[in-house]
DNA sequence: CGAGACTTTGACCGTAGTCAATTTATGTGG
DNA sequence: CCACATAAATTGACTACGGTCAAAGTCTCG
């Protein structure tokens, strides 16, 4: 089962606590129990009900890809950040009014993890909040102070990143289930101008994308190319990944 | 004494904790005692120094105006945020390498507060992580969706009211001690852009700056113009500014 | 097969960047 | 208090990156 596999190398590499906990049936459930959690199943294209003002969750992706966005009034969006399996976010809703939505942009599974708590494993979630606040500074950049080329290059070396260290990389190619819209609303650029640096990316042969999957020629010029920083990879040894 | 006004119109606003706490006299020695605690002080323009990689502080600023920034290897530099008076930021160095840089736009006094501990009000912690976090948002928001007009006059208001909050602000106006430079490297534009825009605003009669000051006509309707989102201004009765 | 979403193209425009020089503070030592 | 050095702000001329508008082409999926 593709949702199986996909869930056992992403919350299995960044949750090393969850390791060792068995693993439960899928059952066909709107909110099948794994690890003895509740799954939320949602389709793509909704936003992540929240909760009443002034409450917190926080959230483990098990499949799917997220984003985080803002909508300003004259329709314009800035989407702040995507969330992979195996990232967490807290979402809360502020007095002050709409802050982040919370949108599923493919068929996702979520679970929800108690900030405290028995099942808490804090080093874990401190981690993740970390990762998360770092890839913020890194999307500043991208939009702050790189062309739109760059951009586009060091987001796409983010996800093959990423995705490498979920084991959803295979062969130099992963899947990215972005609209063009997305993508320019993430990169603060017009979608038409996007499709013609995808272009000129592909027309110089340093990406190559066939039906949604993309894959990056010699990801290391590329990522010197974008000022990409890789973020932390501990090559830990017991770290590495379990079931790549 | 200027600074000790700052400080308690800052810290008290924003630490409920510290309201009732004794204060002590400053003297001029480098790390005065204020509230049994050491003050740091650094001169304007210099990178606050970090630890030892993997290991953390959490600050708050006492005195002064600092940016959170990074570098990039051709000298582009993008600010991600502005600390004034009474904000907290926790500083840490990954094993990645450089993510972010401390710098003083004026001369600055800082103290250490530990996140944990007797002294530590987890409220009014995490109360400022959240904060910042939230202007984090807002800022990519103005660099990745606003004009260069709107991305300045929205930063111009949310300095405003940060500063309004802390009892900064006189008849409307406050210091702004940032050079067009900075300015221009927090938003993603130019100097020159900076520059251009800013007498834009200024021939509309938007704003006015005289000699560092600068004062905002209007401010609701430049928020609107701006696509300025107040923050949280909770108006608690017993949350309002004690010394303004 | 048709509807709607998504991508692609072309023509044109305008915001913002670059380069280089000048003017105006700001400060510092004499 | 002035002279000079330096940083910061300002200006002009020109460029270019990226946006907008509108239409046409593709892809998906019921």
């Amino acid at each position: 089962m593709a949702v199986r596999g996909e869930f056992d190398a992403a919350v299995q590499a960044r949750m090393p606590a969850f390791r060792d906990a068995g693993m439960q049936e899928f059952d066909d459930l709107r909110r099948p129990a794994v690890f003895g959690r509740l799954l939320e199943r949602y389709p793509a294209g909704v936003t992540i009900p929240d909760l009443a003002v002034g409450t917190a969750r926080r959230i483990i992706v098990v499949s799917g890809w997220l984003c985080e966005f803002r909508m300003l009034r004259d329709g314009r969006r800035q989407i702040f950040s995507f969330l992979l399996p195996g990232d967490a976010v807290s979402i809360r809703t502020l007095a002050g009014g709409a802050s982040r939505g919370l949108l599923t942009v493919t068929h996702t599974e979520i679970t929800e993890t108690p900030a405290l708590g028995p099942d808490a494993d804090p080093d874990a979630i401190i981690e993740s909040i970390q990762d998360h606040e770092e890839r913020l500074f890194d999307h500043m950049v991208r939009i702050g102070r790189l062309t739109a080329k760059e951009r586009v290059l060091n987001l796409l070396l983010e996800f093959h990143d990423r995705l490498d260290a979920i084991g959803l990389v295979k062969d130099g190619a992963f899947r990215l289930p972005l609209t063009q819209e997305m993508i320019a609303d993430a990169l603060g650029l017009s979608i038409v101008h996007i499709n013609r640096t995808l272009q000129e990316l592909r027309r110089e042969s340093m990406i190559m994308v066939r039906r949604g999957v993309v894959s990056l020629h010699q990801p290391d010029k590329l990522a010197f190319l974008a000022s990409y920083q890789p973020r932390r990879r501990p090559s830990t040894p017991g770290e590495a990944p379990l079931l790549a």
